[in-house]
DNA sequence: ACATGATACGAACGGTCGTACTATTATTTG
DNA sequence: CAAATAATAGTACGACCGTTCGTATCATGT
């Protein structure tokens, strides 16, 4: 089922084992408190044997973030890839998205945490995020783009709107979800993704009863 | 034009000094970047002069976030209650909402930084945090009920749900704007807007382009 | 004009930060 | 198994952190 089966030097596997551990601090901390010495106390390091895996902070964050990417497709993405194209699949990666941070065993997101938390402050790890995040929306666009190709959704739909507001859907989800502990977030997630496709399907005549059905 | 012109006394006129620089501060670089030496230094104070003013870090930084609040009711909110009630009032809302960074001179927002910031960790900030969203969101409901209750959106239509994909919408536009430097980003989130209150409309089958013009 | 409280300063505290070095182990390789 | 290489520890550094304290200066009301 793994992609690569290689056996692990040792050094790799101390790296791994320290991006867990960064991962879960960055997502709930924030990437700018994801700090040497701590970092060194939680995987049993000396600060100076940690530091040397990365060279620098600035490494250090923006690996932690690869990680965080990395385990997203993993979860998430690649296996929503198994759904046929279309709608389907667009509702698949919709849903994997929505659970990928408590499938992953994670408290937080670190990729919502370094988008706002970089959004506004020039450097390599805002690059980063950037490219991560275009990346990402690419991905929603060409998904978005099969649902039209397919017939599914109306030709006159815009990919980079429906990835705007599929953005927006998650982001108020994890608000929800965090900030007011609100249980039915994700329940309030569905319904608005449900709403946003009904609004894009082909033969506008559809009432959104019917496009709800077409989904599921 | 202005609540109260009363004098200020030489202290609050220091802390309101030292509340511009923290807000602009911590709406780009976040709030626990809210460093005592560095907002001295900004605003030609001594560290032990302005830590005076508030006592510790976290009072600072609780300070900052009520001040960035009340500008936002000031430069935002209120000025939209003079909109008649209903859907006009939350169109107002809405764009006022999405104004108010460039209006009050703002690089970023220093309420979204606190929440990513503070969604995860508890604390006397984030309790802060959750009160203020929590208003915010109520408010907005309000809002929503007042467009039902003047019969232009139908009596299904739910508040709650209805500011969860608002909250969606300006959060992606942030994101747009900061991160992606889209400068269409108004544009689509006042498309997204147009499309949800359109499904919220009484009479159901009025097309979305009468929606549009109902609004403006 | 003076007393008094508010406001600001300067120095210092113990900590932690990121990073640079060197030395010492552990692991891999021939 | 030895040599070569990788991985980790140790120590130290200057900078900045939030906070405290004693003192000076200023603003304000009488």
């Amino acid at each position: 089922m793994s992609a690569l089966p290689t056996k692990l030097s040792k050094g790799e596997e101390t790296r791994a084992l320290i991006l867990e551990a960064a991962v879960q601090h960055a997502g709930v901390n924030g990437f700018d408190a994801l700090t040497i010495g701590l970092l060194a106390e939680q995987t049993g390091l000396s600060k100076s044997g940690l530091f040397a895996h990365f060279g620098s902070k600035e490494e250090l964050q923006i690996a932690t973030l690869d990680e965080a990417v990395r385990r997203y497709n993993e979860v998430a993405f690649i296996p929503a890839l198994k759904a046929p194209r279309g709608l389907r699949r667009l509702s698949v990666v919709f849903d994997n998205w929505l659970q990928w941070i408590e499938r992953s065993g994670l408290k937080a997101c670190p990729m919502i945490a370094a988008n706002t938390e970089f959004d506004d402050r020039p450097g390599a790890m805002r690059d980063a995020v950037v490219q991560h995040m275009q990346r990402m929306n690419h991905e929603i666009m060409r998904s978005v783009q099969m649902a039209i190709d397919t017939g599914e959704f109306d030709t006159d739909t815009d990919p980079e709107q429906f990835a705007f507001e599929l953005f927006g859907i998650i982001s108020s989800c994890y608000r929800s979800r965090n900030l007011f502990e609100d249980t039915k977030a994700n329940e309030r997630a569905r319904k608005a993704f449900d709403r946003l496709t009904s609004s894009s399907l082909a033969q506008k005549n559809s009432s959104s009863s019917v496009a709800r059905r077409a989904i599921k």
